[in-house]
DNA sequence: GACAGCCATCCTACCAGAAGGTAGGTAAAG
DNA sequence: CTTTACCTACCTTCTGGTAGGATGGCTGTC
């Protein structure tokens, strides 16, 4: 194992926080360059031109967000349990101010101004997201393990919709805290009734 | 009743729409310039920096916002109803992409790199829109006109985190109806289960 | 009404710095 | 002797912003 901190990583790990703060439009090469220790013109013998760097960042971060995926799905085997802990990923790099921000969101609010290779890979991510918390929450609903009130389809892109809005709002709010506030409930929401009195109270 | 259609009314509607689509950072004057056919210097005129105009400009959107709320708040008493209108004016703004993305959470994604003057106005929006939906399901609950699971605030905050998710939503899969799919549910989660003879009473 | 003054609007022309990017060189490693 | 990684130096275009002038409508005053 040797050591391969690369420059190039190092290069793409901080374009990686730069556009998590600010977007695409929000850095340059020029801040990179500081960050990094190296001259502006280095950035571009490892990647020629802006669109590459993030596209290279994309597709890596999607490579992780899969692999993450994947993890989840043969690690644990309870469908509301794999949500708890890609919820409970999320709100610890909130937490520790980490990587605050899905980097897909972020790019994803400004794609009318993305370079449109950039913009595929984004898209690709929302997509892939989706089609696995659709894959879980329909594997859950069928064993009875979640309750789900439409189609897993639906309740994914609606359990989708609320993490990336619970981050803007913890964002916004400049509070970490309110990104489990949000998703607390959610994911309490998908869990079965199991005590009848409690369930029964609720009527 | 002049038709005030003022030159600097048509900069702040030319910078919104840019600022919708891309963010600060994804837009210039020269671009403003081209649209509303003037000089970059004139704007200047109008308002001496970046950072006036979009303070400016948020301050206005502020104000729409709170009228829309008002508005909101006389012309329509029952709560469910209140939060359904507020949902179909972003799904209508959505569908008919004249703005579709609310200024305030595309501008929080990047608060990090806003003008401080400017991030403060983005979070006074956040703090104003969770009061006035926490004070809807608050008044909901109270007279059983909605079902909570959680606070009143606790729900506003879930409630705004999902549409504004499902505006990220809409424009990551490049299709409007996504955001009435995600929204949908979540207004008829909010519906009190009524017994048949109670609803057919109602009706 | 004539005329001066004023001020809002918009203009041309310019600036310094930042943007992304290129050319061509050096040093080291294989 | 080529490749990799980095450098200095430079380029072009865009950026937000400034200086100062032309126009033209509104005043007040005689």
């Amino acid at each position: 194992m040797s050591n391969l901190s690369t420059t190039s990583d190092d290069i793409l790990a901080c374009a990686r926080s730069l556009i998590v703060a600010g977007g695409y439009n929000g850095f340059s090469y020029a801040d990179i360059a500081d960050v990094v220790g190296i001259r502006k013109a280095s950035i571009h013998h490892h990647f020629p031109s802006k669109v590459d760097l993030v596209r290279t960042l994309v597709a890596r971060y999607r490579e992780e967000a899969d692999a993450g995926m994947a993890n989840l799905e043969h690690q644990v085997s309870d469908p509301l349990e794999q949500l708890r802990l890609y919820a409970g990923y999320w709100e610890a790099c909130i937490a520790d101010a980490t990587a605050p921000f899905c980097v897909c969101a972020l790019l994803a609010s400004q794609l009318p101004v993305l370079p449109e290779e950039v913009g595929l890979e984004v898209r690709a991510h929302f997509r892939s997201l989706s089609a696995w918390l659709t894959s879980v929450l329909e594997r859950g609903a069928r064993h009875g393990q979640l309750q789900l009130m439409s189609t897993p389809r639906a309740e994914a892109d609606a359990f989708m919709a609320t993490v990336h809005g619970a981050m803007l709002s913890a964002r916004a709010y400049g509070d970490p805290k309110i990104f489990g506030a949000v998703t607390g409930p959610l994911l309490e929401r998908l869990a079965p009734r199991l005590p009848p009195a409690t369930a029964l109270a609720l009527g």
